[in-house]
DNA sequence: TCGATAGTTAAGTCAATGCCTAACCATTAT
DNA sequence: ATAATGGTTAGGCATTGACTTAACTATCGA
């Protein structure tokens, strides 16, 4: 299982690491073999592959291999969350004092660690 | 020193802790003091302290103590670099193989960890 | 078929995170 | 002045994260 939280979280971790950042930004231009995605990192094959794991637990990235080369390819949709997430801080921001009242309601009961994943 | 690479990272950092998520939701409706923030989480003090801090060295959160309490405040702006480089991605994306060349050209050179903060 | 290439798995190391408790220091209320 | 409130510091601890090396498997090219 995997709700919208914990989604989010995966995403923002994915994007948190510089490497990560890198590759995305490589896919973003075009596919790319491991090996290419390593290269220009100075990493091992298995550190990429790790961070490859996390990308595409993001649904970040998806690979296929044919042959013995494994293609990544960015799937940028999977951005969106994210966006949303920022999206929606900026929309509170501007009813900003008429919300407040209410979420104080919603989040003071007895409900200790409430929307935790 | 805090270069944009290492600034945008510390924002995905500070954004990848659900904890650190719901003390920003929080705060996109209105400032609270630490206590306050802590409430709805049933953290102790101190780690909420730490969260806070990780918020504020992203700039994403402000803070001031008056008295004995210490009130927080979003800093929206802050999200402007996150924002920024998940929109770079999406205009790479649009004439995406345009720019493989290019990218290749740059990063294949022997500048092993080049880029890195 | 043999060697090189591309990736994978399995440990293992080391530092960074996220949390706690205990002790402490201010400010405010009594 | 004392006690309660709100926050802060220091230290410790368990987990996760980012890497490594070593050993292995599966292509592909000569």
């Amino acid at each position: 299982m995997l709700n919208h939280q914990a989604l989010v979280t995966l995403l923002f971790q994915a994007l948190a690491d510089p490497t990560r950042r890198q590759f995305v930004e490589r896919l973003s231009i075009g596919p790319a073999s491991v090996s290419e995605l390593a290269q220009p990192t100075g990493l091992t094959l298995p550190a990429v592959m790790q961070h490859l794991q996390i990308l595409e637990a993001s649904g970040l990235v998806r690979s296929e291999k044919s042959g013995r080369v494994r293609m990544c390819q960015l799937q940028l949709q999977a951005l969106a969350p994210a966006e949303e997430w920022i999206g929606a801080r900026r929309a509170n921001w501007q009813h900003h004092f008429d919300r407040l009242d209410a979420y104080l309601a919603e989040t003071q009961p007895d409900d200790e660690k409430g929307s935790q994943e």
